[in-house]
DNA sequence: TGTATTTTATTTGTCGACAGGTGGGCGGCG
DNA sequence: CGCCGCCCACCTGTCGACAAATAAAATACA
């Protein structure tokens, strides 16, 4: 009776809550590139931030860790991890494999439930294109892709594929600022077409868009790396 | 002067480094079934086990938890993961996917080093299949095809094809008991022909081999799960 | 006798503190 | 004046203890 479970989502909700709110927090912000490849994380200094022990602290980052998104120099102190340019030929394989695949399971296994989930997605991304928020569209094109991968009905592939986006988004977010305007529709038209052959259970169309749409945006990150060799220059240190 | 860097390997060895040791003995012991799925992990006896406080056993926990080898369950306790006999088929699906693509890019990558690893790997499981060690098989098994995807040079792929095997590794050991004496000889050939194959540098030639060998256990597999349905449904609970 | 409720016991999640190790600053020596 | 070694401070890794939460035991009631 004299309970009331709402109204505390503020800081401290319940036993437990506080070291996820921490583990996504520090994942956005290193994906997003708020927290710089290579910076030193602080784990007092995170402790005052939140609010918290240290013990909630490092268990956040022993996760952040067993991810690769940081890198824990024992005894020393844990930073952001870099981003690998030198495995950027690996990103794009395992990228265009993971589109391949996760489509014609999607095509094969999706049911009406996906397909919701899948243009509410596809929705999200076309109004951030539209409205020209480029962080917003790089979020929701990877959970555009999560979701067909999850139609796929295939755990493994849905992992992998969800690590390899977040690693591209930190990539797309090093070079968002040469964003050209057309790619952006374009690529919701693709989207577009991925769905139609899905719905249409076409495999072989399914793949041959996966395959066309990961060759664009490979195509993409490879004219932003060489138009913009500098930038890269100075974070890959 | 007065320091002996030898002869403290038995129980603390350094800062940081009894986490490791129990995230490795409890990650072997969950794959190799000594803990059986499904088993509660209670964080104080594992205290006692180690001689260590629970700070550090949580720390590896975590570490399990994030690769899915064990499930927490709020404020609750944390037990072994169950082997998902409905993911069956996506399991056999990325493992015959992982078994092509790294042997086809190891064709292309490889080195001299590689190949030396992969032999020694080789020269293991021949040695255990001759002895008849059926964990010792399961184990070099898995190590040599993990040396053919380090070969591969695809971090991404690399993890899966890890992930992939250990998962397998579980399922071997929970039919291992029924082993065919002719399969592991087969094995070790086919083996020798995939070693051959990336000499080679054919990458078709590996493609083939990687799906045959692939084909071979996913049968060897499904023969046991179809065979001994008893234990399966005992364990899925 | 069966069910609902309270109590209790065990186990997890969090905390503050201590100890070990590493890097940087300071001083001495060539 | 520059290089090497020592000392100090800061941060991490570990510890023991406390508090919340849950499941089980015990009790009361219908």
């Amino acid at each position: 009776m004299g309970k009331e479970p709402s109204e505390r989502e503020v800081s401290q909700v319940k036993r437990g809550g506080g070291v996820a709110r921490v583990y996504e927090t520090l994942r956005n912000e290193i994906i997003d590139l708020k927290l710089a490849p290579g910076s030193p994380i602080d784990e007092t200094e995170l402790s005052a931030r939140f609010a918290m022990s240290r013990t909630p602290i490092r268990e956040a980052l022993v996760r952040l860790a067993a991810e690769g998104m940081i890198t824990t120099l024992t005894n020393r102190t844990t930073i952001v991890s870099n981003i690998d340019f030198v495995q950027l030929g690996a990103f794009f394989d395992a990228l265009t494999l993971m589109y391949r695949v996760t489509a014609r399971l999607a095509a094969q296994h999706y049911d009406e439930s996906d397909l919701a989930a899948i243009r509410s997605h596809q929705a999200s991304f076309t109004k951030a294109v539209e409205s020209g928020d480029v962080l917003g569209m790089i979020a929701t094109n990877r959970d555009f892709h999560v979701a067909i991968a999850v139609a796929g009905r295939n755990k493994y592939y849905t992992d992998l594929f969800r690590r390899v986006l977040d690693d591209g988004r930190r990539i797309l977010r090093l070079y968002y600022h040469s964003y050209d305007d057309n790619l952006p529709r374009q690529y919701v038209i693709e989207h577009e077409h991925m769905i139609s052959a899905m719905i249409a259970r076409d495999v072989q169309e399914s793949d041959r868009l996966a395959i066309e749409h990961a060759d664009q945006i490979v195509r993409q990150i490879r004219s932003y790396i060489s138009a913009d060799s500098r930038s890269a220059s100075s974070i890959a240190l």
